[in-house]
DNA sequence: TCGGTCCATGCCGACACGGCATGACCGCAC
DNA sequence: GTGCGGTCATGCCGTGTCGGCATGGACCGA
């Protein structure tokens, strides 16, 4: 019944042509192994090594199994480890969602640092809506969701990944870009003018936190809902007629004419991964963790001074 | 421990989706096959399937598993079909040894057929002289020989495999060329003619035979010996100063100018193949079992009319 | 001839395996 | 909602396998 077990025992003792060393190696006693190559023996109805009692030595069956059974002992083994590799998170497969403010630089330093350090985990990450990532990772469609001002929500983990300077976006001829460029802009200045967003309902956390700021600076807006879209939605910002608000890294690859200020006293958002609670696979601990590791190395938790 | 017949048991789980279903095709209980499933996940530290009361579904694991898993068993059951080749003898290796005068048509017929009755069986076969054989066969270093007038020695087992017609070879010009050339000689005609052998001690029962032969028809021929070398020594025959006496497989390519007449009476001397007694491998069983057939079909054993 | 070495065998305890009975849970129908 | 059928898990027990120990038996070399 046990075939590798008595395969493995057999090879040892072709190997060493010798019972006792041969279950020394095996660690167990020799009695034991000679039966167990005697019964593998008789269920192959073969005999596999001709024994005298000073010299053990493989028949033409032995010999054939001394050779090719190497090769279905690692095969095995390879399997095994293979499927263990999913027990210890060196292996398996994650869907990752994340949000076009994501989209610049943290999921894609994060997808970097997972090819690096889990070659073997997949990991198939999409732009998608704030809610659709919410709403998969509930239900368990997603694994993992990378969102800005995750929401308090029963059954999701939220693990804070970064700290995100935000800043505004104006164009070069508006009158907040005249001002203390260099320095920042002081939220209360915002009074007034005319501020791109999302709508609240994509994504509420996010849009009460900024309407917060302007409230605690004193400052009304005066609110502009644009699309999901992000680039196309620039022109009211292009034109001057706007300004919005974005994260650091939504400064890299903006339009020739556009300026990215940031708010002071410096402001920040945070960017959380989400994971449903329980029963999360060993992949996606290893996930959390090349994170983890990703943000310390990068200062992304670091509050900017 | 026993890996294979948990693996077989997951991959039925896992084809199935069902426990109860695979139990069955299995032929053990339902809570058997459970455990045993659970034993395999214990020890692979991995869920393998994902149940639910009314539904199973392999994991990624389990995934991994049902892809490479087939792969292994198989791998197994070839690796033991193998070696169970031996024992059944479909595989194996057999040394042969034959006389100069079983080569020219006893030893390749025999090879041909093995060959295709039993190509798994690798046959090594050399020309030996008559003693090397039975002593080769005697010590176990040669497992089959194919001899003319095999000795009727303890341990050696003969199997009767040819009868064959015993003629002579003269040269056209010798005296006994000339009477009924067609019809045969009867050794009666040897009476003082020069006959070319072998040395006694080569071969003593085919001596022994032959002088039987000129004996019981009263003729007492003048022996010449001659080397263990075939063809060479045709010389003495081919000028006429002797005849030599073989089988009826001697005749083909004969040189020029030799005739192979048929003793009259028909005369013939035993072909055998010797093995060592006990413990003869499945492969040389199979050899004799060609043998047989081979003789069957030739008509190598019925005695010339 | 004697001791050493090596493999085989007898006996026994531990444990793994499978069967049976039963429990727990889910989905479906009434 | 309640009951029923289907499905997987668990508890318990008998049996067979495995390994350990002690010992036997064969062969080799001194």
């Amino acid at each position: 019944m046990s075939e590798l077990r008595r395969l493995r025992y057999f090879l040892a003792v072709a190997e060493e042509r010798n019972f006792t060393r041969a279950a020394e190696r095996l660690h167990i006693a020799q009695p034991a192994l000679s039966r167990q190559v005697r019964e593998l023996e008789r269920e192959l109805g073969v005999e596999l090594l001709s024994r005298t009692t000073h010299k053990v030595e493989p028949t033409e069956a032995g010999l054939m199994l001394l050779e090719r059974g190497p090769a279905l002992l690692d095969a095995a083994d390879s399997l095994w480890r293979g499927v263990r590799g999913f027990a210890d998170g060196s292996l398996g497969s994650i869907s990752l969602g994340y949000g076009m403010s994501a989209g610049y630089e943290t999921a894609p330093q994060l997808l970097l640092a997972m090819s690096e350090e889990a070659p073997g985990i997949e990991v198939s990450a999409r732009v998608m809506s704030f809610a659709d990532i919410v709403a998969g990772v509930a239900a368990g469609t997603l694994d993992v969701g990378l969102v800005r001002c995750a929401p308090p929500q029963q059954e999701l983990v939220l693990t804070l990944l970064r700290l995100e300077r935000q800043g505004l976006i104006v164009s070069r001829d508006h009158p907040l870009a005249q001002g203390g460029a260099a320095g920042g802009v002081d939220p209360a200045e915002l009074d007034g003018v005319k501020l791109l967003l999302h709508a609240r309902d994509h994504n509420p956390g996010h849009y009460d936190q900024i309407m917060d700021i302007c409230a605690k600076a004193g400052a009304k807006p005066e609110v502009l809902v644009r699309g999901l879209d992000f680039d196309a939605s620039y022109t009211p910002v292009a034109s001057g007629a706007a300004v919005t608000i974005v994260g650091e890294t939504g400064r890299v690859g903006l339009p020739a004419g556009l300026l990215w200020l940031p708010l002071v006293p410096a402001t920040t958002v945070e960017v959380h991964l989400i994971t449903r609670g329980p029963n999360r696979s060993p992949a996606i601990e290893r996930l959390l963790k090349v994170a983890a590791d990703t943000a310390r190395q990068q200062g992304w938790l670091q509050p900017p001074v």
